[in-house]
RNA sequence: GGUGGGGUACCGAAGCGGCCAAACGGGGCAGACUGUAAAUCUGCUGGCAGACGCCUACGUAGGUUCGAAUCCUACCCCCACCA
């Protein structure tokens, strides 16, 4: 299988080196892909490289996920205007750990014949003597050129923020990174988003220079929802891998959003789908949008990658109840369950004893609402339902009658924005 | 260093003594329509009260005035031109 032409298919090749193409083609190659630990957790956004090391490794190659445990101290100028916070060590091993499960969702390590592998730079940067490296590494660059770099010289011409040696000295890192995967497992190929494009011809020449084998090169498009937004983003904030920071109801619920004009080209970046399905499912958009079959395929897909099987079904069966029926008629075994995923709360019973408690005061306490003029400002505009029925005006009171199951309040804030009070 | 222009809510941008919690546009949220989509239309978009009202807010600190985003002084920052 060519594997450039299944990233071309995709919409996943932006830019290759010239022989890129060709080393794919004449034997198994071992490339890599840098993640960076500012976080402890990688978001929908890094899907995108993720899935480069997916397709690298079913094309029979050895895709190595490296962890920049090490770079991660010192932060990428790429794409930043400003000076990044530097983490600290014990941080950012940390969050290489939560990285290094995650992947684990993706790739197979245990392959007899190309067996994805994980390394953390901080392995070899950790160990990296100043006056060695200079003396080794720096020579091979010139200054000149690594002024020249786009991403330096923003940051140069920007007399305010300017930019600090240490990131200046990124690429020297990256680069020493490609040589150092080279040396120890024969990796020839960097890809990345097309931000990273100089810092990955950069590693290129560098492994040259030092006598190393010819090396490439593949960079991913920048990815962007249609409306110009920035992809990845919603009303509360990133959507992470992790479970705990964005459940798998809220992840599903992501991707079954993603608008009509989007979803096609999601299937293909980021679903394993081939030509016949996509057509079918492209067919299914234009023929009867209103079924959401592509939406609904996108979501299942990617949740069961990332959250398995059960997480994907928690998700479709709460997805299923909180927009499908009504809330009538649940047990309290299945609201707990439903609910368990959505944003929750706990409240005093004492708090529903007299003329009960303000439904506004509620949900600016239990953080539904930013303060309790906008908790009435929704209210007003008719967007809050409790228990499954519209509030109809600001004065709402919460009293001991509410509790469904005489446990529960289920808030809902617009369409789909739930919430749940459980009394203790 | 000099001269001129400017710093206004999430962003852009009006206002230039009271009618200013501050026009307008964007963004965001909510409603209607739909398909948990897009487009469109409507409303809302500082806080506490929600009846009156009170508090905080137009770079920072003072001052003038019954009253200041608006006038004065000092300071900080930005931009343009000159050196």
């Amino acid at each position: 299988m060519d594997m450039i032409d299944e990233f071309r298919r995709r919409g996943l090749l932006a830019d290759a080196t010239e022989h890129a193409p060709a080393a794919l083609n004449a034997g198994q190659v071992t490339g890599y892909i840098g993640f960076d630990p500012t976080a402890s957790s990688l978001h929908v956004g890094s899907l995108v490289p993720i899935m480069g090391l997916v397709h690298l490794q079913r094309a029979g190659h050895c895709p190595i996920a490296l962890v920049g445990g090490g770079t991660g101290l010192i932060g990428d100028p790429s794409g930043k205007a400003q000076e990044r916070l530097l983490l600290d060590r014990a941080r950012a091993e940390e969050n290489a750990e939560g990285i290094r499960k995650q992947l684990a969702a993706f790739l197979d390590f245990d392959s007899r014949t190309n067996p994805a592998r994980m390394a953390n730079n901080l392995e070899w940067l950790g160990e990296l003597g100043f006056v060695d490296f200079l003396r080794d590494i720096g020579k091979h660059f010139s200054v000149n050129a690594m002024l020249r770099k786009e991403s330096v010289r923003r940051r140069l011409a920007d007399e305010e923020s300017g930019i600090s040696f240490t990131e200046f000295s990124y690429q020297l890192l990256q680069s020493y990174d490609f040589w150092e995967l080279n040396r120890r497992y024969g990796c020839t190929l960097q890809m990345g988003g097309s931000d990273q494009w100089g810092n990955i011809t950069a590693g290129i020449d560098l492994v040259r220079r030092l006598g190393g084998p010819r090396c490439h090169g593949i960079v991913f498009p920048l990815l962007t929802a249609s409306g110009g937004a920035k992809f990845g983003k919603t009303e509360e904030g990133t959507v992470w891998l992790d479970p705990d920071r964005t459940s798998p109801y809220r992840f599903y619920q992501f991707w079954l959003n993603a608008e009509d004009a989007d979803v096609i080209r999601y299937l293909r970046l980021f679903t394993l789908l081939g030509e016949p399905d996509l057509a079918a499912l492209e067919h299914a958009v234009a023929e009867s949008p209103h079924r959401r079959d592509a939406q609904r395929r996108l979501a299942a897909e990617v949740t069961r990658t990332v959250h398995g099987t059960d997480g994907l079904e928690r998700a479709e069966r709460a997805s299923r109840v909180l927009f499908g029926g009504s809330l009538e008629g649940l047990g309290a075994a299945d609201i707990e369950e439903i609910f368990a995923d959505v944003p929750s709360t706990g409240l005093a019973r004492s708090a529903l004893d007299g003329p009960g408690i303000e439904l506004a005061v509620l949900m600016a306490d239990a953080g539904m609402a930013a303060s309790r003029s906008e908790a009435r400002r929704l209210i007003r505009g008719g967007g809050v339902y409790l228990n499954g029925s519209r509030a109809t005006d600001t004065g709402v009171r919460v009293g001991a009658a509410h509790p469904l199951h005489e446990r529960f309040l289920v808030v809902r804030v617009g369409k789909k924005r739930y919430f749940l009070v459980e009394l203790d």
